[in-house]
DNA sequence: CTTTTGTTTAACTATTATGTTAATTAACAT
DNA sequence: ATGTTAATTAACATAATAGTTAAACAAAAG
């Protein structure tokens, strides 16, 4: 499996995807506080941090009993840069599609 | 689940993956010719292409009996407009990476 | 040393996803 | 009409995922 395609597996679970906008707007936080992205056990947390972390899109920073997480910048980054790859096909294609609705309006 | 968590799982996995990365740059076409991503039953294909447009990351035209797809441009664009709407974080991030990695190959 | 706090691993269950072959649908060509 | 081509849906088997509670582990605090 490619690369990008396990990062989009891992933030392909709502969850998972929970935590990491959490995580992204609140910066380096302990499993324990991830709990509050819906009602889930902590062990249920716990498995989707190691999803993440198998993927690249989290890592890990251990102080005194807790587990600190945060997101990895270059995970973000690759998804943009893979985004940003196909710019010229969709900006083109969106700005066609623009042009069509300019067209349809004026008609009326 | 979020529309963009949709997208994700979609793309997560790798087959689908590569049926949108061939759909991208080669642009529209038929659901036959998509088998070649893998050696891969027409039905599984089809099942995929299900998947993918029920997450509105394709679209299907149809074209006498063929089902002819193409990468809806929304979908990449939305993608890229995520990774960029923390641009100011892994950016900071990995420039913060690289001056450590400098400074370390100057203690040598 | 015992308890508390934070987190992970184990064991198990339920649901979902993926793939296969067989059957069906749809349009075209003879 | 009949066969051919293209694709989907049906039915089924198997594998993977996500959740739970209970147990284990690690460090801190009493």
């Amino acid at each position: 499996m490619s690369n990008l395609s396990s990062t989009f597996a891992a933030l392909g679970d709502a969850t998972r995807f929970a935590i990491v906008e959490k995580l992204l707007q609140e910066g380096e936080l302990p499993a324990g506080e991830l709990r509050s992205v819906g009602q889930i056990s902590a062990p249920a947390i716990s498995r989707h941090l190691k999803v993440l972390r198998k993927a690249g899109v989290v890592e890990q920073r251990i102080d005194a009993q807790r587990r600190l997480y945060s997101v990895r910048p270059e995970a973000v980054q690759a998804i943009g840069a893979w985004s940003m790859s196909y710019r010229d096909f969709w900006q083109k294609s969106l700005d066609r599609l623009e042009m069509a609705l300019i067209k349809e309006s004026k008609k009326k």
